[in-house]
DNA sequence: GTCTATATTCAGATAGAC
DNA sequence: GTCTATCTGAATATAGAC
């Protein structure tokens, strides 16, 4: 078993400095000083820096369509099966915070032809959520709104979660978080 | 009446291109290409890059901040405050959606002094909203969630309606739009 | 307002010695 | 794996002529 390993170490620093500066504003020297060694020793483990962008962007999408293919093939009812990709959210971003805060806010900087290929696995997922979506409707599941609102409003409503766990506040309960977004989302904020 | 005016046309120019490629992404030679004259032109308008990202981030902070202070000092009962801020949320959307999309793509970009004083207009706003959520709450109007997660519900659920007027796909209507939102957030998904 | 330089700085990446 | 040195390209911004 694997305690400690330089390559990882190197990303997960590189991960954190760019969550912290952006991506286009952390330099190579940046991450470099952050590990203590000159700029050249970067690239022992990587080939450039998009490498670093692409590497965590691809991985961290895989994760979540396999959460969301595990659920879509699920026995559940489309009430339970949303409840479950809410909890797979709040999962994923409490253990991966920087993997995920990368995927909100830097995947604008990938080069083509990465770029379309990882447009192309969001509009996949979302349409995996707006099928969900459509059959809870048509089955009076839920409520007739319409999809593109619907599918919007959920996911917004999932994607700050990282940032109170990629800072130091204390964080919040997934557990209690989840309960709380689930009561919101299905029941509203009307008394 | 001033029917064109060419700084405009080049701050609106230039916003459009920070839009599509990020800001940093986006250089002075794009810009001035886009204008259709040398770069050196383009410091007859401003002083410098970060000149025309300030200038959107607090000219539109100062309109959010308007409308919720506005709604705020009313007689409205919360829950009708509620939605006038959703209603201005969509009307600033709508009518300015590329400003918007800088506010919240970019922001990170703003160098300091001007970056920290940004974070206080934003936390600002959030307290704002969550006085009144709290207010609600204890008022008995609106379910007692955490004030932490109802506000960044709510925020988000608001945060994407830039996106589908700063593209050419069929734009959504505002009213129709500021119906579903409204009835989603205070009513639910659940039939 | 527009151009032709040009100053300055800095970033990504590589070569090659130890 | 680490260093020194360097190539190459690019970006912001300014000076000064027309």
């Amino acid at each position: 078993m694997k305690v400690s390993n330089k390559k990882e170490d190197f990303l997960q620093e590189s991960l954190k400095l760019i969550h912290e500066k952006g991506f286009k504003a952390t330099t190579m020297r940046d991450i470099a000083e952050r590990m203590n060694f000159d700029v050249s020793n970067s690239y022992n483990y990587i080939k450039s820096k998009h490498e670093i962008l692409e590497g965590f962007l691809f991985g961290t999408s895989a994760e979540f369509h396999s959460a969301m293919d595990n659920v879509l093939s699920s026995s559940y009812s489309p009430d339970e099966k949303l409840k479950q990709i809410i909890s797979s959210h709040i999962t994923i971003a409490s253990t991966k915070p920087f993997e995920v805060a990368l995927m909100v806010n830097e995947w604008r900087n990938l080069k083509e032809p990465k770029y379309t290929e990882y447009i192309k696995l969001r509009d996949s997922y979302e349409e995996k959520l707006g099928s969900l979506l459509l059959e809870g409707i048509e089955m009076g599941v839920f409520k007739a709104f319409d999809i593109t609102i619907a599918k919007s409003v959920i996911l917004s409503s999932l994607r700050w979660f990282y940032d109170s766990y990629a800072t130091n506040n204390p964080n919040i309960n997934p557990i209690e978080l989840e309960r709380q977004i689930v009561s919101f989302l299905f029941k509203g904020f009307l008394e």
